[in-house]
DNA sequence: CTGAAAGCGCTTACAG
DNA sequence: CTGAAAGCGCTTACAG
């Protein structure tokens, strides 16, 4: 199919050695070349419309200029997608590309992202799990014994031999619950799901320790089974539809059912904290539909409409600054920086998004 | 920093030629290797971590199983999020792996995508411009001189030497007026921005042509000033807190201005159209503190809230289809298929989704 | 300042 | 069934 002009051609086009090509179009200033020569090189190339074969650069060991992102899956969600966009803005101007990685074992034996660095095809990995799920075992031991340049991004640190950026979710827990505490609260609901991993551990600590200093404020804290009450997709999710919520179902019964009986005595200006998004704007239907205005925040602003602006506070998801962030520790560990760094980001108390 | 076995390494732990090793690991089918020695070949590559030096291959004109998707900014709007995940989803399986490719000249003196498929880093190209934009002149001569495969996503076909997947705005323009008129409108707004392009043509002509059998019917048409009455970014944009939506300014003052006082006559069953999702929400909201109501549709989804399920009906960007059909597309193309095929997708009338 | 040569890690006709 | 050898396109000490 493609196959270009090489140096070879160059060299003979302009009657030199191919080295001498490469001297000129490398830049080699260990070498000197005189400046007719160079300027016949240059024509030669741009006339013959070279460029460079990047698999023989590598196996001379030039580094790929490409970085992996692993995603697993839903680059749909805006919180990867905010990430991705962070990470790009600032790996494109040093010129670098992104190769999207998956979990899976593709062509080796490891999985995708550890097998492509590895390969060559790409200097390093910026590496996004959900539910908190790192590289596997195996991956991380990789990782060590071949300093392979690897930032993960929120996945709760835990000492870890590479940099890390992390939300700081229980300074966003005691933002909020404080700021209802402002707003007049006595009692607070406070909803999460049962998982029990570091975010969550984090948020309801950051809730607690507002509380700390306020005995006469009672907190509840309920958990959703997520087991069970999950929000559910529906089968269009793959089939072209984009991602949707099915809000009749699962969390909606449940918060129909047990949360907002739960509320029954609380007043105007009490308050209900979600841990995550998508329950503040149901919660926030069911309550209207019964006639009831409380104050509501959600720990995360993912899925909370910006229509519901001045209606729900949210903490926000610091993604497209997260994402410059990993690309800017990803850049020290490819510059040779072998010391992990770890960078926790603020998640700020504001309006919902209004997100394209 | 990395440098893990070769075939060398597996030989000599073997006792064979490198060539042999070759044979085993890539099941070449034209040389049969004993049992024995392939048992201990296999063992040797597993118990060393063997991992090829995907350069190398490269460099003998394997295929690099990466796939370029050029976007040129905007990862964060679901309408190419969208795409880039029914690609990912489809190519995966096969194998292949993404690259983001740019659309400025990074290394090289083409665009990026192009530059990435002469230096085969990448086997090919999915192209995603935004407002219609294609390859540029030059890129697609070299397109065409190079055979390279290479797809288009939604830039108005127009006979070019390659595979495009186009959306089929005439028939949503269609439907949703047609819509309108069995939900009883005698009157309808259309509106829609001042670019003159092939999407807003093709929109336009759908909704004349529903109209076409009916001439109760009247049917008048604004259009918004797009170089002065745009849809404002906030300057958080870039900083991290995604992109946001300012109201208040631009199209909206048009709306209020303008658009609400012309539908003054306008009785419940008549309607509005608007051919860009994010017009949609505004004047909805406008006529609401009107206490007005009337049909509302729009022929894209794009920033149309889940929360307007039932007040707004919406034609929806089949992204992710599209996506998988592009990949489609770009693996006839690197089978060897140079016919150059078009697809174009439905956008069916729906409810807007609840997009995460 | 320029050229001849080795080598990066792999594959593949070709000869045994 | 196995091995010796050439070559993909580039870079880089080294000798002139």
């Amino acid at each position: 199919m493609r196959s270009g002009p090489t140096i070879k051609d160059i060299a003979r086009a302009v009657g030199v050695t191919p080295a001498t090509v490469s001297y000129v179009l490398s830049q080699n200033p260990r070498q000197s070349i005189s400046a007719q020569t160079r300027q016949k090189v240059l024509e030669a190339a741009r006339e013959l419309g070279y460029v460079p074969n990047g698999a023989a650069k590598v196996l001379r060991n030039a580094p790929s200029y490409c970085v992996g992102v692993a995603i697993e899956k839903e680059l749909m969600l805006s919180r990867f997608s905010m990430v991705l966009q962070g990470i790009r803005d600032r790996l494109e101007g040093e010129g670098y590309n992104l190769m999207l990685c998956s979990f899976g074992q593709r062509h080796g034996i490891y999985p995708d992202y550890i097998n492509n660095t590895l390969e060559r095809r790409i200097d390093g990995v910026i590496f996004m799990g959900k539910d908190n799920t790192g590289p596997t075992p195996e991956a991380e031991e990789l990782i060590a014994r071949y300093h392979l340049p690897f930032v993960l991004y929120d996945c709760g640190y835990t000492g870890r031999p590479y940099s890390t950026v992390e939300l700081d979710y229980e300074q966003a827990g005691f933002d909020m619950a404080d700021s209802m505490l402002a707003g007049g609260a006595r009692r607070l609901l406070y909803l999460r799901p049962d998982a029990d991993n570091y975010q969550e551990q984090q948020r309801e600590a950051g809730v607690r320790r507002a509380l700390a200093a306020r005995p006469d404020v009672t907190l509840q804290v309920m958990c959703t089974d997520t087991t069970r009450d999950m929000v559910r997709y529906t089968p269009q999710d793959r089939l072209g539809l984009g991602i949707e919520l099915k809000a009749d179902e699962g969390v909606a019964r449940f918060l129909a059912g047990q949360v907002i009986p739960a509320l029954a005595e609380f007043a105007p200006h009490d308050g209900v904290i979600t841990s995550w998004g998508v329950y503040a704007p149901l919660l926030y239907s069911l309550l209207a539909q019964a006639g009831k205005s409380l104050q509501i925040g959600a720990l995360s602003d993912m899925l909370v409409s910006g229509m519901l602006q001045g209606r729900i506070k949210v903490c926000r998801m610091p993604g497209y600054q997260a994402g410059v962030e990993c690309a800017r520790l990803l850049l020290a560990r490819l510059a040779g920086d072998e010391t992990p760094q770890t960078r926790t980001l603020p998640m700020p108390l504001g309006n919902p998004a209004m997100y394209f």
